[in-house]
DNA sequence: GACACTCATAACTGTTTGGTTATGAGAAAC
DNA sequence: GTTTCTCATAACCAAACAGTTATGAGTGTC
């Protein structure tokens, strides 16, 4: 699960607990799961069913260190949102590019 | 409704359709309801839906003229998103960072 | 005025989802 | 082996949501 379509992205991050726990996670640094609960106002089973999606959209990594899990943000993570915003951008300044072309030549 | 929050933003572009519309809009500039009904797999109640969400969240605009409804999208809405991407990357290569001096420390 | 067109809203429906409590599996501690 | 701790899963519930059809409000056309 190294990428994921901004689909997956955009619904993971969509939630506001779950963005929480991923801003934690970038902030802070690698957390247990337990470590995560406290802070979060929800249950644990919650805090763990959260991260079991952003690790399926490919936006933490976990690793088992005898009964506890470590969770960590994978940054590259972000990329295929950030190029989606950077082709919407685009999108937008051709248009406008057009835009001044035609008036440029109505100009004339 | 200029600025809108991360949180709007991202539930606004979490579903497919809605972020089907917008990429649209993006793509091909200000167009009718009934265009976009026409392409959208969906009827224009809910395209009419998904318009008025869009519109909340500050990510498109509309225009009325005689019987019709033209949207358009505004592109300086994913500002706060390109923002929150940015500041996550950020908190990461600050962390980073920390580990690259405490490692070179070591390393003395 | 009568009709047709465009869009928005209302009312409803099935599904998804974010939360809960209860429980189980695996790993230390004793 | 028994108990304790940490996390994940199961089962369930209420609320949110994306879609539908029906209808209404506003605007052009004849």
């Amino acid at each position: 699960m190294t990428d994921a379509s901004p689909d997956l992205l955009f619904k993971a991050l969509a939630d506001p607990s779950r963005r929480a726990l991923f801003e934690r996670l970038c902030m802070d640094g690698e957390q247990t799961v337990g470590a995560l609960t406290a802070g979060a106002g929800i249950s644990q089973p919650a805090v763990s069913k959260h991260l079991g999606l952003l690790k399926q959209a490919g936006l933490v990594l976990d690793r088992h260190e005898g009964r506890q899990t470590h969770y960590r943000a994978q940054q590259r993570a972000l990329a295929p949102l950030v190029d989606w915003t950077g082709r919407m951008n685009r999108f937008w300044e051709a248009r406008f590019d057009d835009l001044e072309d035609l008036l440029k030549r109505m100009d004339q």
